[in-house]
DNA sequence: GATTTTGTTCAAAAAAAAATGAACAAATCA
DNA sequence: TGATTTGTTCATTTTTTTTTGAACAAAATC
């Protein structure tokens, strides 16, 4: 039998923050702070809660734990943890770190900022940064084309796609050096 | 009677952009692409639909548009628009633009780059580094605290602590400069 | 080869976010 | 003053996103 209890001690009261608390390997104290504290940064990057509970449960152990650790200390079902730990293995985020000695697979986060950060952009920006310059370029040639537009509105239209793909420029450029300056 | 035409032309057929078309002043497919860049983008950065649209309708027309042009051109029901416009107004993302002669307020993109990334880091990143500080001082706080902690245990959280910290500091470290390098 | 352990998938339920529209306010106009 | 125009507010509805949980698969174990 692992290291985790399995059969059910007295169910703790309810623990103080909200949606943290868990019934078999009740949280410590600490490890829920470290929880709310990613909570709130996924919601303001605007991702899932529950993306921000598994990677504050992983950031706030001291070792690597299973997909069922996670489970029983998150009030989370199976699937959403399932697909959690794939999002965040996706972006980067977290690791598998395989103990040798068992089955199953063990995950522990990233910690290094531009590791996270560098995941969410190429997520999230890069995509649109990519494709924007074709985007912009039809755009351009459909001001051309516009018919119930004045020369001086084509006008003013073409300037403002300029500026957009100034910006596009700027953005692409200014990414790899991002991810570069967070160390 | 206003610039816009207020009696019923023949409903329109549905313009080719999804939700995008309007029925009286039919907007120009040009306007309609700008509309689904910047759709796509509030998509990217995680605000409403609502935002890119309105964003872009007035980013897409050669003068400024009042809150009925807006109204009218697009599919949102004047709520929609009247708290969009609010949000835009806060975030910096567009101004209002007064046209002497008449009482209603017109409005203007603001289209340097660095008021609308400006605009965004403050409202939703700020707050959490401003904060940020006191707070991983009391979880600092509470590992030395904890109970069901041993030792090595606690080394490698307070470990992950300072690491945050250090996130905190280069983040906002980086928001000036980065405003500062957005031209 | 049956059973248990470990995890994934995906339709359905629940929750959260966004949009609507009717009631309301304030300014202008007749 | 009464009617109109211009816009705001906010309870309700709609839409979208997230979560759940039961059915399933694959590997290990008995």
């Amino acid at each position: 039998m692992p290291t985790s209890a399995s059969s059910s001690p007295p169910p703790a009261a309810p623990s103080a923050a909200g949606a943290v608390s868990a019934t078999p390997p009740a949280l410590e104290p600490v490890q829920a702070r470290f929880i709310e504290l990613f909570v709130a940064a996924a919601e303001a990057l605007g991702v899932p809660r529950s993306l921000g509970e598994i990677y504050g449960v992983l950031y706030a152990s001291p070792r690597p734990l299973s997909f069922q650790d996670i489970v029983d200390r998150l009030a989370l079902s199976k699937g959403s943890v399932s697909q959690g730990l794939r999002t965040l293995r996706s972006l980067g985020a977290i690791r598998a770190a395989g103990l040798p000695d068992d089955r199953r697979e063990y995950f522990e986060p990233e910690t290094e900022l531009r590791t996270l950060v560098g995941g969410l952009l190429r997520d999230r920006i890069s995509p649109h940064l990519e494709h924007g310059r074709q985007r912009l370029d039809r755009v351009g040639a459909e001001i051309s084309a516009g018919k119930g537009l004045s020369r001086a509105e084509a006008a003013v239209l073409r300037a403002r796609v300029q500026k957009l793909e100034n910006w596009r420029r700027k953005g692409a450029a200014l990414l790899p050096v991002l991810t570069r300056v967070l160390s």
